[in-house]
DNA sequence: GAAAAAATGTTGGCCCGACCAACACTAAGG
DNA sequence: CCTTAGTGTTGGTCGGGCCAACATTTTTTC
């Protein structure tokens, strides 16, 4: 494979931006075998972990715009994997709830995302692997705020 | 901001996915003030690098499709950045070569990304920031190959 | 309590970056 | 020579992300 330019492979944000795409193919790939997306999962993930929420706080959680969310919320409501009803104190406001297919979707996607990490992270060893993941994150917390 | 669940924030595919988010907008939104995109920066920097070169070469240089180097080439041409004429020994290949403008363009976005870089690192110290440069780099390198 | 402001779901569209298939043509290798 | 590989080009697809507008409902503010 023919060298990129050096300008490129010292930038972290060319770096940064090189991975993402290895992680979304893998990712991609990955989640073929379950029929699902990486919207699905992260809204699996947020039901999951907070319990039954309304779409917009679903797009607030999961940096998913509200357009998309319906979208995504309604083809996981088509192969049963959450409830969309509306919420009962709140006229206009949604209620998604997840359902035991689900979770056991959701269990699904973790398995491959496990994998994912360990084929992406490659050659690192587990300390350089933690201390990878703490420096990305706390870039990450500084840009989140705003 | 609403808290993105735990499963997401500490897989580092999901990190990677949402810094290569605000790095891409912090060059795109740079890159306005010229007038280009992304794509042209890396066919400056790589005909700045290696000197003239083929379409077919630059976009396996720049990890760029084919495709699409015939119109980011296109546009730096009409801007004048770069020249586009046939390979006189050989028939169908094209010699791109950047010119003095083109240079200049390429100067200009070298200090937006040099700004970039420093918004995307934020609160990392100088020795953190080569640190994540490294990991990233190693990690990028083992994917490269295949 | 009424008026203004904010929130919600939804539709429809746009963009960049990445990719693929096909074609015409040329160069290189058996 | 004939097959294979490389090149430029057109045209199209896709995921992820984003924005504008609208109707409707809640919340805030006066």
């Amino acid at each position: 494979m023919d060298e990129p330019p050096e300008r490129l492979t010292t930038k972290p944000s060319w770096l940064i931006g090189q991975l993402s795409l290895y992680a979304r193919r893998l990712a991609f790939d990955g989640f073929a075998a379950t029929g699902a997306r990486g919207y699905h999962y992260r809204i699996l993930a947020a039901l999951h972990e907070f319990g039954p929420a309304s779409q917009a706080e679903l797009g607030r959680r999961c940096r998913v715009d509200r357009s998309d969310v319906v979208a995504a919320v309604g083809e996981l409501a088509e192969r049963g994997f959450v409830d969309r009803t509306p919420d009962p104190d709140h006229g206009r406001r949604n209620r998604v709830t997840l359902t035991d297919d689900g979770l056991r979707q959701l269990r699904r996607m973790d398995e491959v995302l496990d994998r994912v990490q360990d084929d992406l992270l490659g050659p690192l060893s587990a300390e350089d692997r933690q201390i990878l993941t703490r420096l990305l994150g706390r870039v990450l917390t500084h840009h989140e705020p705003h």
